[in-house]
DNA sequence: CCACAGTATA
């Protein structure tokens, strides 16, 4: 009835409109017309339902695939990879498991589904058992052992396959250079070139990518020639790994000149440039590219707003930072753990530990990244109670804790004359965690034990250890001996420093200070005479703070003027930042990744 | 008339 009276050009027309809503993502639009027609066909309902999942409304989707007189096996796939995309993998399966034509696109879609959600091996049994196999479904399990880190199964697939397309050399190169074996990716372009093979877009811009990774400074700035030449600067994704290339490569002015090529719309060519002035310590540039962003409404992602935070971080300047904060809040990035976790560590190191916390209670899916950011925050602002309150919170979560909470609770420990805990919280981690204890924790310890003024039990402590000590180690017992005045485990602890690292001008210098103390005159020139002769130089600290906010010169070369700088052990005052470190200098070894701030301390 | 699915890129 309703089809009769339907004339055909009408239909095509409602097609088209349909589509077109899709494309703007007026999907509710799209429907209203969708509804209007009578008996649409299956390719419109397929793109119905590619519409409904790509906006994640996989409900709406299936009930339309249910509603379907007839499905053809397109219909089946994008219904399958719908489910996929909206993460649902047992409806997949279901669907996959009912579907009556099987081809080789449905088998592909699942074991690319299994791959991503880190599933290999179920993905390995559908790729057996899968009746015949192309190109695509080869190059699928490439890229899917790739993005699980298992490149060497990937080399193998791809040197046994029996026909290799640009995609399959396409992949192959990025996920070598994913996995931190650039070099190689670069080589295996070379033998691409060799077989004769004509690379795309995707090529270049995955090539570009290694050559930022390898530092390949001079293959990167032929393959931008032969980019240009070629017209494709101005393509999005080759435009920029070329930024993040030159900024890699220390030559900022060309990714700035790149980013000129073209009124860029993309977040993702922005970032790279905002990046690439951040890792290049142009923080005052890094801030301009994230304001002129806001400004011409391009939408920030995360990356874009740690980079920024770094750059606030770095220059010390909690007000820039705020307004970022105030940006992430307006764009709905409060609740996110990438932000989130950024502004963390930024707020801890700009001393507002209040505002630390209150960022870290409103993440939503707190991971582990937050729980340490937050513990090792309040490590550092001297709140060994809080860090440690914060710590028995975790332990009720589903999350694990590392080796960098175990760091972080260890300096909150020492940090806050909590040593007794301290070495309660070394028995814990030893006995009921399944972390790796590394050096830097037993320096921690030993650190602790001294403080207790146990400085024997602190040497019997290193012998003990089921690894053994390095300098660093025993020079946490030095320099308690030093505090201490105890020459003879001095003596002893020094012979061992010198003899794992006969450079470690530390131990010289700490030791000739005891010497000095005690008026060892004679001593004192033996040391420094052994130093001489050894051409031992003395260290230089460096630290991340600056004594005034926005001097970006002083931490260039780390020496600022207000710096106390002793060898190895860095002293740092900071007249402008009390809040910071509290009151006194704090001692911490290496508190962790998360944190630049290395102080160690002579208190 | 066409129109819908799987593999590579920041």
């Amino acid at each position: 009835m309703g089809a009769i009276s339907f004339p055909e050009g009408r239909r095509i027309l409602f097609y088209s409109s349909v589509s077109d809503c899709i494309k703007n993502e007026t999907l509710d639009e799209a429907r209203q017309i969708f509804d209007k027609i009578p008996n649409p066909n299956v390719h419109l309902c397929t793109k119905m339902i590619t519409g409904f999942t790509q906006n994640n409304r996989l409900k709406d989707a299936l009930q339309l695939f249910d509603e379907m007189p007839v499905r053809d096996t397109i219909a089946w796939n994008s219904m399958i990879k719908g489910c996929l995309e909206c993460r649902d993998l047992a409806m997949a399966r279901k669907l996959f498991d009912q579907m009556p034509d099987r081809n080789v696109v449905a088998w592909t879609t699942m074991i690319n589904g299994y791959m991503q959600l880190g599933r290999v091996e179920v993905a390995e049994r559908l790729f057996r058992e899968m009746p015949s196999r192309d190109t695509a479904a080869w190059n699928c399990m490439i890229y899917g052992y790739c993005s699980n880190g298992k490149v060497d199964e990937a080399v193998r697939v791809f040197e046994q396959m029996p026909s290799r397309n640009v995609i399959s050399w396409t992949s192959m190169i990025s996920g070598l250079d994913q996995n931190g074996r650039s070099e190689d990716a670069l080589r295996l372009f070379q033998q691409m070139v060799g077989y004769g093979i004509e690379p795309t877009t995707s090529t270049f811009s995955c090539l570009i990518s290694a050559c930022a990774n390898a530092l390949a400074v001079d293959l990167g700035a032929q393959i931008h020639s032969r980019v240009v030449k070629l017209g494709l600067v101005l393509d999005e994704f080759v435009a920029s790994s070329l930024i993040t290339f030159y900024a890699n490569c220390q030559q900022l002015e060309n990714s700035v000149e790149v980013f000129n090529e073209k009124a860029h719309g993309s977040v993702v060519v922005w970032t790279s440039l905002l990046t690439g002035y951040s890792l290049n310590l142009k923080h005052g540039g890094a801030l301009e590219v994230f304001s002129e962003m806001i400004k011409r409404v391009i939408f920030p992602n995360d990356s874009s707003f740690t980079s920024a935070l770094n750059s606030c971080c770095a220059i010390g300047s909690l007000d820039a930072g705020k307004m970022i904060h105030a940006e992430a809040v307006k764009l709905g990035f409060e609740a996110s753990a990438f932000v989130g976790n950024s502004l963390i560590t930024f707020y801890s190191k700009c001393g507002s530990i209040q505002d630390a916390i209150k960022t870290f209670q409103v993440i939503r899916q707190k991971n582990l990244v937050s729980w340490n950011s937050i513990l090792v925050g309040c490590a550092q602002y001297g709140h060994g109670m809080w860090a440690l309150a914060f710590f028995t919170q975790m332990l009720r979560t589903e999350v694990e804790p590392d080796e960098i909470t175990f760091t972080g609770l260890l300096c909150a420990a020492n940090h806050s004359g909590m040593w007794q805990k301290g070495r309660h919280f070394f028995q814990f981690f030893s006995k009921y965690m399944s972390i790796e204890i590394t050096l830097q924790h037993y320096a921690c310890v030993v650190d602790i034990i001294c403080h207790c003024g146990r400085l024997d039990e602190a040497e019997e402590f290193i012998k003990n250890m089921p690894v053994k000590a390095n300098s660093l180690v025993w020079l946490a017992l030095l320099n308690a001996c030093c505090m201490h005045s105890n020459f003879e485990i001095a003596e002893r602890a020094s012979k061992c420093i010198m003899d794992l690292d006969p450079n470690c001008s530390a131990a010289y210098t700490l030791l000739s200070n005891l010497y000095a103390s005690a008026g060892r005159w004679s001593d004192v020139s033996r040391i420094r005479m052994e130093m001489r002769m050894r051409d031992v130089a003395k260290q230089k600290g460096c630290s991340w703070l600056t004594p005034e906010g926005d001097k970006q010169e002083n931490y260039h070369n780390g020496i600022g003027d207000s710096w106390v700088i002793l060898p190895m052990i860095q002293v740092i005052i900071i007249p402008d930042l009390p809040l910071l470190c509290g009151a006194k200098p704090m001692i911490t070894p290496d508190i962790s990744p998360l944190c630049d701030v290395q102080l160690l301390t002579l208190s």
